[in-house]
DNA sequence: ATATTTTGTTAGATTATTCTAACAAATTTG
DNA sequence: CAAATTTGTTAGAATAATCTAACAAAATAT
């Protein structure tokens, strides 16, 4: 069984590679807040039992049996959001600090009552997936905000960026998973978009924001 | 903050205070499944911040900061145990594993979100009570069934032994709290009772039976 | 294409938690 | 009470996870 510092290195193996392709000893060890020598060593111990592979300075790959050991880490994190927002009353910008250490508790039966409690849902209050009890992950394939066109209509599905400072962001102008927005008109200095939705007939988002905002497109 | 190493010490070092009196080194080596010199380092680390007393080969005593720091851990194992089963469907023989992992969380919020959608309960599944935010316990004094008479009438309050095997035990029976007891004769050779309660007229208790259940004798 | 910067590695040390072996104190027993 | 047993201590070592310092490789920039 891995500690919990490991499952903390698989698990940010495991969104470097999904987020940038690969994971460099540096980015890991900077999102482990640990020096590199220290991110270097746990890599090593990884390899030997066989959760990812590595070659000197080479980036890590995590093995199959990593991915799936990452992934049902995941499952327990999102599993927890969701419970602690569905179940218990947490505001979404709450959960993230509570499931990262509720996520390296062993007892398969707690996450599985979760899991019917809520009746077997299938993404976090983030809009991100919840990966099955294999380890597997359903894509979503939505597009951010910043790719849509004046004009469309689109849902707001999930979020690139859960820190709990974009979620007050989004607090703040009443966004939220489910927000119907009307894309009014696009920036083409800076990229800002203005949109409408609920009572708001014209607010306008940055860039950066509609980069965040992961939409389904209405046909 | 106390490590989770240092938790389970201090909660040990608690139990063992209040079910003997007094906590020796190879009592709290026992309890956690380490041995002496082990238990004798970490008693010299606890007492470096002030949570024990402790002097060569005398007992080791918890100060006020140590009792309390211990009291709030069993506070957070107790809300989640009652947690569990009132909310999440467990059985009171399910509980005290995933408690046991719960209980180290730091996330005052949580707990105070369970304590407040159970309606503030104070004793957990077994009966015991649930010690306050400042880490007060409410003194129960309940007496075992063994110091019961022959015509008495009681119910089942709380347990002094809540492990898997006597839980089992007691489901098999249709014994749990809140099962009134009558008390129909004692055999002086083996203290063991004969009682009736619900559908049983006839069940015989062991005296390692009676004196594990407490209970609270009708006026 | 060389110099500079960034990234990665090795070596060696530190802290926390644990162990075993050897010895010493305290307690129990004959 | 002396012998035997239990309990406790010290010393020394091991493992996991971390660090800093020093050096080396790779990437970037002039």
């Amino acid at each position: 069984m891995a500690s919990i510092t490991e499952e903390n290195y698989l698990k940010a193996l495991f969104n470097l590679s999904n987020n940038q392709g690969e994971a460099s000893i540096s980015d890991l060890a900077n999102q482990l807040g640990v020096s590199m020598p220290t991110a270097n060593s746990m890599v090593k111990t990884l390899q030997k039992q066989g959760l990812c592979k590595y070659e000197k300075y080479k980036p890590v790959v995590l093995t199959e049996q990593g991915k799936k050991a990452a992934a049902l880490i995941i499952r327990k994190h999102r599993l927890t959001e969701m419970f602690l927002v569905n179940k218990m009353g947490f505001g979404w910008e709450e959960v993230h600090e509570i499931a990262e250490q509720v996520e390296h508790i062993h007892a398969p039966k707690f996450f599985e009552r979760m899991d019917e409690m809520m009746g077997f849902p299938t993404v976090d209050p983030h809009g991100s997936p919840i990966p099955d009890k294999q380890g597997r992950i359903q894509e979503l394939h939505l597009k951010s905000l910043s790719e849509a066109a004046p004009g469309q209509e689109a849902v707001i599905a999930a979020l690139s960026d859960s820190s709990a400072e974009f979620l007050a962001y989004l607090n703040s102008r009443q966004l939220s998973l489910g927000t119907e927005l009307k894309i009014l008109s696009k920036e083409s200095f800076d990229q800002s978009m203005t949109v409408a939705y609920g009572e708001k007939e014209r607010e306008s988002l940055s860039q950066k924001v509609c980069e965040k905002l992961l939409i389904r497109i209405f046909d």
